[in-house]
DNA sequence: TAGTTGACCGGAA
DNA sequence: ATTCCGGCCAACT
């Protein structure tokens, strides 16, 4: 199994109104500190079962989304649930 | 095979 | 509070 699939299948399995991190992610694809491979992965993604919208910066910022804009991921995020505090979700 | 590319991260100026 | 820079890792060409 190649990373990015496992990534994919990760992100498959977060829950509605839970989020992770890049970092989580490849941590949890085994691949600790390829956040920015993750990133460049999920760029390139375009597979709809995939909630990709569910990955956010460790920082707490939401990051990029190539569906809408990050604007569009933060709605999504809000209306699943998700937490905002001060443009930051609250994990 | 080698070089380029990011939806990142953390620290420094 | 900003902006900048280097490191990081897998995928892609």
């Amino acid at each position: 199994m190649q990373f990015k699939y496992k990534v994919l299948d990760i992100v498959r399995g977060i829950k509605s109104g839970q989020v992770m991190t890049y970092k989580s992610v490849a941590d949890a694809a085994g691949a600790p500190g390829a956040s920015r491979a993750v990133g460049t992965i999920m760029k390139n993604n375009y597979d709809t079962t995939v909630p990709c919208h569910r990955v956010i910066c460790s920082s707490g910022l939401v990051g990029e989304y190539n569906r809408g804009g990050p604007i569009y991921k933060a709605e999504i995020l809000k209306s699943e649930g998700v937490i905002f505090s001060k443009k930051k979700v609250v994990i």
